[in-house]
DNA sequence: CGTAGCCTTGAAGGTGATCAATGTTTGTGG
DNA sequence: CCACAAACATTGATCACCTTCAAGGCTACG
């Protein structure tokens, strides 16, 4: 934790939910608020504990994961920058703790803004409200997306989701906008990472995944992508 | 379509999100609002229209249906009373469409607010925003409980479901707060109806499911379903 | 009294889970 | 800098669970 900087909050004001905010008033949405950094795999919130705090996600980015009783994880959101982390939890009552834990992928860092800031300040801004309510509302929208397919065959959940993290809407080839893990996408579907594996592998023999650079990023090719599913 | 009576605004000024409202906040808060009835199975929203309202559910229940590509239906949340349908949307542009559907479920009652009046005095009203907040973090977790469970045994889900629809958290033998059809419930699982079918039918001959009366609403009894599903 | 919605059962088949074994890469501490 | 552990990737074989298709029955309602 270090005191903040100006290059930090000259960042955040370009964020979506910050933009037509005045200087002023973004510190004072700020206050009391930390820097934190986060190497690779580190924990950022654990499931159960009290929710004191909320976060924005500055650069990097952090992976929102429910244990199920069984031991198994499932991914319920990737957070990247802009993004805001346990925002909701900061209406309900003090004792409340995290539902889930989050986990920061790559080198990550984030603004950490406690509960008494909210209260003060965010809680009584309509507009801050009125933001997380649309933030809320994407990520609604996304998960209801994924439970209409839910019983679509694997290949196309799985398409579906590579083209959500996509920077663009291109039909061009392009690199997903966050790196993720075999196990990571298998996390975020709810299936085996063999399954996923399988899957892939399939896709890269086609062309429809391609690596430009050995241990480069790999690039989809929407189009191909589209075409296979549609067999 | 008929004008307000002073008993259903009574029954509405109960409701967990009205609660700490005086009358005269809960008028306006109702400004415009009209009461709407319907029988069974009639559409109170359709995907795709323009959303202009939002509506809370005074008696019976609403089943929130997304259509997926291939034209089959996926139950997204049953609204029952005192919840509220179509409530994030008013926070969003006038452009935007619902994205589901609307559909009653046996004779219900709602009273539908323009989103004139929400602009007017819930955006602004930092209680009522926080309370819609609290809504949809329930409805949130709801989702993302079902997503963790994904990967369990249909057995599994279809309990966990029947759980969540009694009335209270007790082990003796009860019923279902809201009547569902298999179809329903299978829409809502998002399994096929036979699967569904052939669960209940096992758990009916070996008594975990009852009906005290020939045609009556089927009790569930909780300790055996448990036990049940954790063979 | 016919249609639409709902419930049921059976048989066949496929998708994805599971288990097992193995290789690769990355990071850590001695 | 090497050895070892931990995370990640891969492939094959087997099998359970759930889907799909087909056929039929029941009830409510206009």
């Amino acid at each position: 934790m270090k005191s903040f900087e100006t290059n930090i909050i000259e960042k955040i004001s370009h964020f979506e939910i910050f933009q037509t905010m005045e200087h002023l008033r973004l510190e004072k949405a700020l206050f009391n608020a930390v820097v934190q950094n986060f190497k690779h795999r580190e924990l950022v919130y654990r499931a159960g504990d009290r929710a004191q705090s909320f976060c924005i996600v500055v650069e990097g980015a952090i992976k929102l994961i429910r244990h199920s009783p069984k031991g198994e994880d499932r991914i319920m959101h990737f957070a990247v920058q802009g993004d805001i982390v346990g925002g909701l939890l900061m209406n309900q009552p003090d004792s409340t703790v995290y539902p889930i834990s989050a986990k920061s992928m790559g080198p990550t860092l984030v603004v950490s803004v406690p509960k008494s800031t909210f209260k003060e300040f965010w809680q009584s801004d309509v507009y801050l409200q009125s933001k997380l309510n649309s933030l809320l509302y994407k990520r609604m929208s996304n998960i209801q997306d994924e439970k209409t397919m839910s019983s679509s065959p694997l290949k196309v959940r799985l398409a579906s989701l590579l083209i959500k993290h996509l920077d663009q809407d291109s039909t061009t080839s392009q690199p997903l906008s966050l790196s993720l893990t075999r196990q990571e996408i298998a996390d975020s579907l709810g299936v085996a990472v063999e399954s996923v594996i399988r899957v892939m592998s399939e896709w890269h023999d086609d062309g429809t995944i391609r690596r430009s650079v050995e241990k480069g990023p790999e690039y989809i090719d929407v189009k191909k992508l589209i075409q296979n599913i549609e067999n």
